[in-house]
Order: C-alpha cells, then structure tokens, then sequence
DNA sequence: TCGGAGATCCCCCGCGCGGGGGACGCGGAT
DNA sequence: ATCCGCGTCCCCCGCGCGGGGGATCTCCGA
C-alpha cells in the first residue's frame, strides 16, 4: 500500500527537494505541494493525502494554525508532521496540543524524514531528540509535586487534617462531624492554622490550599 | 571521542546481543554488564559510562528505580536509557519524571539503538513512536485549559469578574475598591454569582474556581 | 518528678457575610 | 414606545466565624 503526502512550504527548493526523496522510495507518493498554509488546509480536505508536512513558518497561515485547522475536522484522517529550521521553537507545545504526530527539524536526515513519514501514516508520534528533551522537561515539571511551603511543617498532624477539610470548602460543624469532635475544638484548631501560616480567614486558607497542593486541584 | 557504555539487564542473551552491536562501532565502548538494578547504580558510580542502558524489569531494583537513584545523584553525569519489552508500560511517566534520556522498545532496529546513545550522549532525549503517541496525548491533557462548566455561562462579564476576584480570597470590601463601586454593589453581584453556580458561600466560591481554572492555580 | 506540647472543650464579643426584600437608570431588543 | 436584563445602590436580619480569654487531660521527654 503506498502512502500519499502533502508537501506545504513556501520554499520552492526545499519543497522539490524532499520530492526528490519521496521519488526514490515506491510506497510513497507526492500528491500536492503549496506554498501556504490555507492553501495546505484547502488541499488536505481536497486530497485527503495519509500524511502532511508542513513548514511551521509560512505564508497567510502559518503550519501551527493549520495544523489546528486540519486536526480540528474530523473528516480529515491525515496527519501532520511539522517541520522547522530552528529547535528554539516554543511552539512545540502548541503543535503537540494541536494533535500533530511529528514534530522534526529541518536538519533531520533525508532518510529518516522518510521513516517518520511511515512512523506517522500508522499512527505513532516521532520528535527530535533535541526537542524531547526540553519536552520531558517541562513534563516532569508539569507532573511535580508542588514545593510544600516551610511554614507548613509548623502544623501539628491535628492541624493538617483540619488544613484539608478546610480546603474542601467545609464548615466548622462539618469538621466537627467528620473528626468527632465538638465544634468548639475545630475552632480551636482553625484558629491556630490561621495564625501559623499566616492566614487571614478560612477564605484564604482554601486558596492558600489549593495554591500549595494540599488539594489536587487538578489531574489524578 | 569514544562513548562509554554500561549495560544492565538480567537476561545475558541479549546483553551479549547488544555487546556484539557495540563491538560494531569503534566509538563506542562497553565498559561493563550487570543483570540487576542494584549492580547498575554501583557500577555506574564506580565506572561513570557516558549512557547506561537499563532495562525497565530487572531483579532487586527495576530499571526505573535505578534511573531515579542514578540521577538524583549530581556525581553522576551518566545519561540513562531505557528498555522496555511492551510499549504499555505505565512507567513511562516515571521514567519521564526521572529524567531519563530515551524510553525505548527493544523491538527497536539494532542500528537505532546506535543512534539513540549517541543523541543520548550529546544530552538529547529520544522516545519511541509508539509511547510519544500517547505522551502527546498525556501531554496535551495536562497542558488543556480545563473545560469550561456550562453555568459558568449565566454568569454575566461583571459577575464572571466578581468571581475571578472572589476566587484570590478577596473580601467584598476589597472587591469593591478595587472595581471603584459599592460594596452592597458587590454584595449584590456575590449573591448572584452564589446563586447561579449553586454554591453556598463564598469558600465553596473559592475552591469551586480553583478547580474550573478560573484561577491559574499553578503553572503559567 | 515535673513541665511543656498537643488535643479537647468552654464563654463572650464583634463583624463580615449571605438572604430577602426594594429601588433606580441605562441600553438593547421587541 | 415598551420591556427586560444588567449594573448600581440601599435596608434589615440572623448566623457563622475569628479573636480574646481560660480550662482540663494525656503523653512524652528532660
């Protein structure tokens, strides 16, 4: 089964270039070159090609915006591979957010711009290693547990669990319920976590919460 | 410049198998083989190899314990490289957080594996196709604004304002200079905003934003 | 043996807050 | 021309909350 490609770059060198590549390899098949992100739009929906790659820096659209676009319709099956010159592109978080399978530089040898053609037609994802490794970065950070704050090892066992019951938006009765203890106590216990960090009210001490991981705010 | 390289899994077949890929390459250099997680960390502390290749299963200490106490340790400059026999492994994320250099699978060419310590080795990172697929995924979810609650919507510009201040633990009175009205004005939008969201008080108010991402709780 | 830290419970006081009303002006849609 | 949504301001009332005291009891370490 042979592969179908888009070629989307507003370099008409480079452009005929990599169709130079595709000619040598039998499974794969140039169907389109533009020069212009719409135009690569207009041309994914017309060809419906397995693969496009596109220039993240082009004309009228550039390749994020169109990736976006393509990856937004459901109709289209194609996925893209992006390319770029440099690897200071921060918009690579943008690309992967947009859907795309490959996030290359232009500096990628010929031959494995071809196996990353075939690792994209099934399925899979390919990113240059230099980028990778920002990414893992920046996704270990993003994974990280908070720093919990000094000031919250002032706390005594008692007064984290109130801490996180308060996060959760609970009243002092709801507290006093849930520890079995009186009402009075859970007072208590408010009023020292409020001083120890430095609190205003239980308001600040929901955010403060959120704001330190007490809670999961968000994801698992 | 010859690369050194540790290698650790606990099947000897496939050690030998990759020590006869390496003896391929004239710069690259075995510089010893171990069959559990426990012998990769001494031995990488003992000989400092540029990449240590781990595998994720081993006996007394898995690869990704090993990748964790390789690199919490500054003495080692080592880069870690990761095997794997199924590309379902979970550990990824793990892995990831870890700061290993590369997560592969050994069904990987001989000749890539090649490649993937030398880009190792000049400290870029490598992941197959296969897991970065579903990396993007996890990737994108985790960077994904947090879908909008659809009563979020009743809410009026100034209402949704009032909220965003509601949400930094801002008492009506502070909410009130600092949008130059009244603070029964404020009381007014708070009762509102209460209302429509079906929250009780202003501390669900607070926790309620913390978890819609009207607040950036963390992050940029 | 004594002291201090922690957990529990109690009282009083002031106030911010939330609910329930109502009122007025303005702008856009009908 | 009319009406309604929106933003603004006002009043009263009840209550939860936070600060200021103080009081046990237990446990643990000096």
């Amino acid at each position: 089964m042979t592969l179908t490609v888009l070629l989307a770059d507003d370099h008409a060198m480079l452009r005929s270039g990599m169709r130079a590549i595709f000619d040598t390899q039998p499974d794969l098949r140039c169907v389109g070159e533009v020069a212009d992100g719409r135009a690569a739009v207009a041309e994914v929906a017309r060809l419906r090609p397995d693969v496009a790659v596109l220039d993240i820096r082009m004309p009228k659209l550039d390749g994020l915006g169109a990736t976006e676009m393509i990856l937004a319709d459901p109709a289209n099956r194609t996925k893209v591979l992006l390319l770029t010159t440099y690897d200071t592109d921060e918009y690579v978080y943008r690309a992967l957010n947009a859907g795309a399978s490959g996030f290359l530089l232009k500096s990628l040898p010929p031959e494995e711009l071809i196996s990353a053609i075939r690792v994209a037609a099934r399925g899979d994802a390919l990113i240059d290693p230099s980028v990778t490794q920002r990414l893992i970065a920046r996704f270990a950070v993003s994974l990280a547990p908070p720093p919990t704050p000094p000031e919250l090892a002032l706390l005594t066992a008692r007064e984290r669990e109130v801490l996180e019951l308060l996060a959760a938006a609970h009243s002092n009765a709801e507290i006093a319920a849930r520890l079995h203890v009186g009402d009075e106590t859970v007072k208590t216990h408010v009023s020292r976590v409020l001083a120890k960090l430095g609190l205003r009210d239980r308001v600040h001490a929901v955010a403060y919460a959120h704001m330190n991981g007490i809670v999961r705010t968000r994801g698992e």
